[in-house]
DNA sequence: GCCAACGTTGGC
DNA sequence: GCCAACGTTGGC
């Protein structure tokens, strides 16, 4: 099973907004990186949601719950997302930055990347920073 | 508010 | 095909 990373700005669709609704389609990715990200991804796996902007830190589990389906007419596609459970204790940028094993992240060597892989190894890093 | 990174667009 | 200009994202 993969792990992936999710960002997003709390602004405009946070952690919260997810358990309220109980899920939704994660559309709009218009970057080819990410898409192919979105392509891979599978039902059952798991997904680190992180918020970007004030927060900057990881705040839930997600997980994938709809493979990739055609968003618009030009290739792009979207998954479908729904909550799992919140991290017990959010795992911060700074945190992630400091962590050993987790300065290879693609999160971190990418910054703008707003869907990205995780590996198991990084996965397992952040469950322990997460209190998990 | 600024800047770095990165993607896209358009002129040549 | 190259590159300058510009827009967006996101951290500081």
């Amino acid at each position: 099973m993969a792990h992936w990373l999710l960002k997003s700005e709390p602004d405009s669709y946070g952690w919260d907004d997810l358990v309220r609704d109980g899920g939704t389609e994660w559309d709009g990715v218009r970057n080819h990186a990410a898409a192919k990200h979105l392509r891979a991804m599978a039902v059952g796996d798991d997904a680190i949601f992180y918020h970007s902007g004030k927060d900057k830190a990881a705040v839930g589990i997600a997980r994938i719950a709809r493979a990739a389906q055609a968003d618009g007419d030009e290739g792009w596609v979207s998954v479908r997302v729904e909550p799992d459970r919140s991290l017990p204790r959010p795992v911060t940028l700074a945190a992630m930055k400091a962590a050993v094993g987790l300065q290879d992240m693609a999160m971190l060597r990418q910054s703008r990347l707003s869907v990205s892989p995780v590996t198991d190894g990084e996965w397992t890093a952040l469950m322990r920073l997460a209190g998990e």
